[in-house]
DNA sequence: CAGATATACGTTATAGTATTACATAGCACA
DNA sequence: TGTGCTATGTAATACTATAACGTATATCTG
């Protein structure tokens, strides 16, 4: 199945299922060098590269930021603008009526990207 | 109602309108500077941001690029990756399923970005 | 009118994000 | 042994965006 992830592969992903949100690539970069070293942006990028295309981290294009996936299916992002959580919410039904509706225009999609800022409950529950 | 716009704003729509697809920030820039003389990149940001303000212009974040909206209701919008088209597809009722369950998580959403990469009817019409 | 405020813009510098290009090291295996 | 492949290192650079500060102009208002 998917091939066995790289050493730096493996550190990326540990430290970003050691986070509790998304992380920068130069986040990931800082921890890296403050571990290991000489430690350049390819590294790091090509880290994310391969973990990206193994499925297992996601690129949160609206916070220019990287994260664990989490859910086994394409989910929504929903990031909370007043305590910065980051959840992946599933929506199996939504994704295929974004299909059909696409497929009515002749687009064949290959990869969505679905992400809502707002108010998380936390935040909505208590006060602004 | 929408204040009218800057010089600035005015030039940067002007010239988003004139494109045929989506610009960078710094594609914006170069074109002003052949126009203008000494332009500076937070002209452009800063027309940009009043643009989008305006909803009149938004940001399309996969790309990381700049184009004007072109539909009154937020879209869904189709990237083609064989082409490099890109369209604002209308999808009310999708917008509705989302904002239902994001509603059904406690999330309020304020704004939602979806995009879709893909192939567009006339990349699958004909050859690879 | 003087002074206060607000908006738009200019200017310089810098921060933050990502990639190119080329070198090296180790492994697999014909 | 040598050839090719994968992963990595390394240096430089490209691309995207913002901060911080100054200035000009308009408008309001006492």
């Amino acid at each position: 199945m998917g091939t066995a992830l790289t050493p730096n592969e493996t550190e990326v992903l540990a430290l970003l299922r050691g986070a509790n949100g998304p992380m920068t690539a130069y986040q990931l970069l800082g921890r890296m060098q403050r571990k290991g070293g000489a430690v350049a942006p390819p590294t790091v990028y090509r880290a994310l590269k391969g973990l990206e295309e193994a499925g297992v981290v996601q690129r949160i294009e609206t916070l220019r930021a990287w994260a664990v996936v989490t859910s086994p299916v394409p989910g929504v992002v929903a990031i909370c603008d007043y305590c910065g959580s980051v959840r992946s919410v599933e929506a199996p039904s939504l994704f295929e009526s974004l299909h059909q509706r696409l497929a009515a225009e002749g687009f064949a999609e290959a990869r969505q990207t679905i992400e809502v800022h707002g108010r998380c409950g936390d935040c909505t529950g208590g006060r602004a």
